[in-house]
DNA sequence: TTATAATCTAATCTC
DNA sequence: GAGATTAGATTATT
């Protein structure tokens, strides 16, 4: 397999091929007690190792997707980096793929499983791919609620208080109209919060 | 395309196939405004329909993974079960694949993606499987920090409180000791929040 | 019933 | 802005 590449001195440990870890099977279960962020600290030390290693073409006999990871960086040009080494390769749809995506969320913003495979297998896309493209598209829709949401009260607010500058209301009872302001200002902070 | 299939006829609609969709593409956008929970009234339908659909075999040609869903049960055995139909059939992993899970969790409980990818070859499994069974198993672990926590404190507290009953001290300063239940089960109802 | 796979949201990170 | 990942809560299957 790919995954030993060289038998490595133990210090300079490229670690957490499968092939080492199931070599290593025996190690204290506390090992893996660092939970929380990844990204934070101790984790971070284990996720770059992980980085380093498997740097090589690795000769996958995958003919499935064209989202493959491109090469993804040769380890000397990051010194800098991150955690966020591990993670999957950005996949960059293409607008045609988006714009089928784009029709089945107006259609349906929860497809189920077949539905997910479909057009998994019909965009050459994984099917998980299309889950996650779902979920974040979901996301965007809610937060554009917000927004909406949001100036729809302010603006609400804003016309409130300009009639009531032009026709001179102001004087009328004061008092009032000054609690009807913060009570209107209440609900835009409320929908802030949301 | 296996997604084709049957051409149906349009009263006896299936429904949400992507062709329908692609085909109906100018619909609404309001049509997907239901947000929230899918597996709560309206969006159920959808859902419910969208299983109807595609309970045909479906001959893909994939010589991927064991994991193929299995026939799923035939249209004709299920008027009852499962409204969420379009849930991915559970996956049943081997006790062998999670033997090698568990090992690598032990080492690396957050395996970056040529991890991840590695275990989906050698396990022959969907990397996205993969993925999903780290997460859960995280959450396991962190459920089990939360008990075992809790665990402690309580037995704690209820050391003390048994000491204190056996040496009789409980007549020293009673209400001394008494704040000091007081603030033990404090404790432990945070821990219970946790 | 219990354990756990699958799904969802919300927040966060990086590019 | 958007894809990827996480924690956490929930649902649902075995």
């Amino acid at each position: 397999m790919a995954a030993l590449q060289a038998p490595v001195k133990a210090e300079n440990r490229p670690t957490f091929s499968i092939d080492r870890i199931l070599g290593l099977e025996l190690e204290r279960p506390e090992n893996c007690l660092k939970l929380h962020r990844p990204w934070t600290g101790e984790d971070l030390k284990q996720q770059r190792q992980q980085q380093q290693q498997q740097q090589q073409p690795q000769p996958q006999p995958q003919p499935q997707q064209q989202q493959q990871h491109p090469p993804q960086q040769t380890s000397s040009t990051r010194p800098t980096s991150n955690w966020y080494a591990g993670r999957r390769p950005r996949t960059a749809f293409t607008n045609s793929q988006v714009k089928v995506l784009e029709s089945v969320f107006q259609m349906n913003c929860y497809p189920g499983i077949q539905l997910r495979e479909q057009l998994a297998e019909r965009l050459d896309l994984d099917e998980d791919r299309i889950q996650i493209w779902f979920q974040n598209r979901r996301a965007k829709l809610r937060r554009s609620f917000r927004e909406s949401r949001l100036q729809l009260v302010q603006t609400a607010v804003a016309d409130l208080q300009v009639g009531h500058d032009i026709t001179g209301q102001l004087k009328k009872d004061e008092r009032a109209e000054h609690d009807l302001a913060s009570r209107l200002q209440l609900v835009v902070e409320e929908e802030k919060e949301r």
